[in-house]
DNA sequence: AGCACGCCGACT
DNA sequence: GTCGGCGTGCTC
């Protein structure tokens, strides 16, 4: 008889609590087992083998793998983030593992439909002959030293996917592999294309939007080697790996790279532990690099390479900003200035298409009472509900079936025909989504076709494949959409780019809103002059003189660092801090500020005891959201100004965690 | 985390 | 008198 020391792969309460069971069976650390705990069977990983101790054992119930399902370096990562961001190894090692071992299922080969798209046979595409900047960029990380971390900057267009693809190739020549990070594989369709004519069946997909058949065959292949490049999204960071070269992070400062349920891991930190263990090299691209990330180029720490000219076309497209307020002085009450409106006229005059971004889905953005001020307001979040008119085509002032959505906890109610709290009539629509500026732009333009792309046309799988097909072979003149149709792809027939606000993003209560309205706007910017002719692009806002606004028109992302690292360093936020947030949420306002404030009292108590006050408390405060799904939401946030202290803080904050605590270390927003 | 056990209010 | 509310505590 064996005794071994099992970690279930499910949240026992306490942190990474191991059990101890017997088994007779030829096991070793890493094999993957089921095991009964209290009155269920419950999946687990055998980590250590352990003398017979002096209670009764229970008897291990199953061998779901007996070999190790984690390579080593796998284990090591696992623990590693689990340690810096404060959650289970379990939760880690779930996130590597994410299908069901003990089920019996054929694999895709053995399936009749193996063949599903007919790629594993077809043609390959050649590589492409590299400019002389590409060249000098490609021979630079080919013989750059092991372990070296580089930041490729440079605009959409300007030729880093083949920079990616070239490596690869290099890669692959010498039977080593590569992990290609993008944002969310269903946006970028063309890159997927890209790599699959490249290097064919040695493409793996990774995405948690894969069938889970898919991801265990994929899974098994990539452990046994048979793939040896792998293109997914940020889960593909724990892809069964071995003899990794390259690991690329493409658009590096999509907030989409770090998770925000546990584990909460940064891509870009993950990987770079990832190659510090291979000595493998990390390339990060960005047109509008994190703030981190760039002062990291100025500490040497990664090195800049610059790509600055597009392939097609070497300008950028112009920009012009308009003052709202000027319209509203003019008397121009619709959603869209005389320019833009000009300009949407002359591209469909000339068969071009246009782009209208607008950041929030649905009508309006609150439904108000014009005579006593009351606010249809989600009764579990107590924000503003939005407006949803059922039907695209119904008139927005009388519409009857009318809908009420809280974008947060997705609860519904009718629209009141007469005010809850005095009874008048007098309901009003304010706010703008992208619902109200398609029913605004069909007035405007009655004869333009004109589609919608949000969550709410595309939460049907491939219904966003099908709009962008529709709008690339010219079956649309106008796409409004949401930040989902900011990226990734390649129109050239967009003439006008139009951004009917671009202060929504900006007036956020949070330390990165400046970044990220400098982003989009640039991002959302580059969608148009790809072809031969230029386009335009229009920002419409009411805070023109802002930086983020100002640097986006010129396209200028370092002018714009050198401002924004001013404003970080005076306020101590990253890269001059590292922040911790604490958020407690229950279903009594009164329990939850009790609790904030017991943690936040004991932090103090710890913190005060150091002279020089590395590190800074907010809070305790209401959440941004101060109630979520029924529950009441308080935070703290602390600011860790040396690096070190980091793990004293959380070894304290573990000390009185308790369940309803979410403890986010490096959190993408303090909202 | 789940899930059972256990001790106090509104129902046949 | 019992069904069921969710506080407390345990899982090899």
């Amino acid at each position: 008889m064996k005794y071994v020391e099992i970690l279930p792969l499910v949240g026992t309460g306490a942190k990474d609590q191991s059990f101890t069971y017997q088994t007779t069976e030829n096991v070793k650390i890493g094999s993957l087992v089921s095991v009964p705990l209290r009155n269920r069977i419950v999946k687990g990983l055998i980590v250590e083998f352990v003398k017979k101790p002096d209670f009764a054992t229970k008897n291990v119930k199953k061998i779901l793998s007996y070999d190790s399902v984690l390579s080593e370096t796998q284990l090591k990562l696992a623990q590693k983030i689990a340690d810096y961001y404060f959650c289970n190894v379990s939760d880690v090692i779930s996130a590597m593992l994410p299908f069901d071992f003990g089920k019996k299922r054929r694999t895709r080969d053995e399936r009749p439909s193996a063949c599903r798209t007919g790629r594993e046979t077809r043609d390959q595409e050649k590589p492409h002959k590299l400019t002389s900047d590409q060249q000098k960029i490609f021979d630079t990380i080919k013989s750059g030293k092991p372990n070296s971390k580089y930041l490729l900057f440079g605009v959409t267009g300007s030729g880093k996917t083949e920079i990616y693809l070239q490596l690869v190739a290099e890669a692959l020549r010498k039977k080593q592999t590569s992990i290609i990070l993008v944002p969310e594989i269903s946006l970028t369709p063309q890159a997927l294309e890209r790599f699959e004519k490249r290097f064919g069946d040695t493409v793996a997909i990774w995405h948690s939007g894969l069938l889970e058949t898919e991801k265990y065959d994929t899974w098994r292949k990539i452990k046994s080697g048979k793939k040896k490049v792998v293109l997914g999204a940020r889960s593909a960071v724990f892809a069964p790996i071995e003899n990794l070269a390259y690991v690329f992070i493409d658009e590096e400062h999509e907030t989409s790279y770090k998770q925000d349920q546990n584990p909460r891991y940064e891509t870009g930190k993950v990987a770079e532990w990832l190659c510090e263990f291979f000595e493998a090299k990390l390339i990060l691209g960005s047109a509008t690099p994190k703030i981190e990330t760039f002062y990291k180029t100025r500490n040497n720490e990664y090195k800049l390479l610059t790509l600055n000219k597009r392939i097609v076309q070497d300008s950028m497209p112009p920009v012009k900003i308009i003052d709202m307020r000027d319209e509203f002085k003019k008397g121009n009450r619709t959603i869209f200035s005389d320019d833009l409106q000009d300009s949407i006229k002359m591209a469909l005059d000339s068969h071009k298409q246009v782009m209208l971004f607008v950041n929030r889905r649905g009508a309006s953005t609150f439904v108000v009472c014009r005579d006593c001020g009351y606010v249809a307001n989600c009764p579990n979040c107590e924000i503003p509900l939005t407006y949803h008119p059922l039907s695209p085509r119904s008139d927005l002032e009388t519409s009857l079936r009318s809908d009420l959505h809280c974008h947060h906890c997705g609860y519904q109610s009718q629209i009141p025909a007469i005010c809850p709290t005095c009874k008048s009539t007098a309901i009003k629509y304010f706010g703008l989504g992208t619902q109200r500026a398609e029913i605004e732009a069909k007035k405007l333009f009655p004869k333009a076709r004109i589609c919608r792309m949000d969550r709410d046309t595309t939460k049907k799988r491939g219904a966003h494949g099908e709009i962008y097909e529709g709008f690339v072979k010219k079956e649309f003149d106008i796409i409004i959409g949401t930040q989902i149709i900011a990226k990734g792809w390649d129109l050239p027939n967009v003439a006008t780019v139009g951004i009917i606000s671009a202060d929504m993003q900006l007036h956020l209560p949070d330390f990165r809103s400046t970044e990220h309205t400098f982003s989009l706007l640039t991002q959302v910017a580059g969608r148009t002059g790809r072809g031969y002719h230029p386009g335009e692009v229009i920002i419409q806002t009411y805070s023109p003189e802002n930086y983020a606004i100002k640097f986006a028109a010129k396209h200028d992302f370092p002018g714009f660092y050198d401002q924004e690292i001013v404003e970080r360093k005076k306020y101590n936020y990253p890269p001059f801090s590292t922040l911790i947030k604490l958020t407690y949420s229950s279903k009594t306002a009164e329990k939850t500020q009790e609790e904030v404030g017991e943690m936040a009292d004991r932090l103090k108590n710890i913190i005060q005891t150091g002279t020089r006050k590395p590190i800074q408390i907010l809070g305790p405060s209401p959440a941004f959201l101060p109630k979520l799904a029924g529950k009441y939401r308080w935070q703290i946030v602390l600011k860790i100004k040396d690096e070190r202290f980091t793990k004293d803080v959380l070894r304290k904050i573990e000390e009185y965690y308790k369940i309803g605590w979410i403890v986010d270390v490096s959190p993408e927003n303090l909202l």
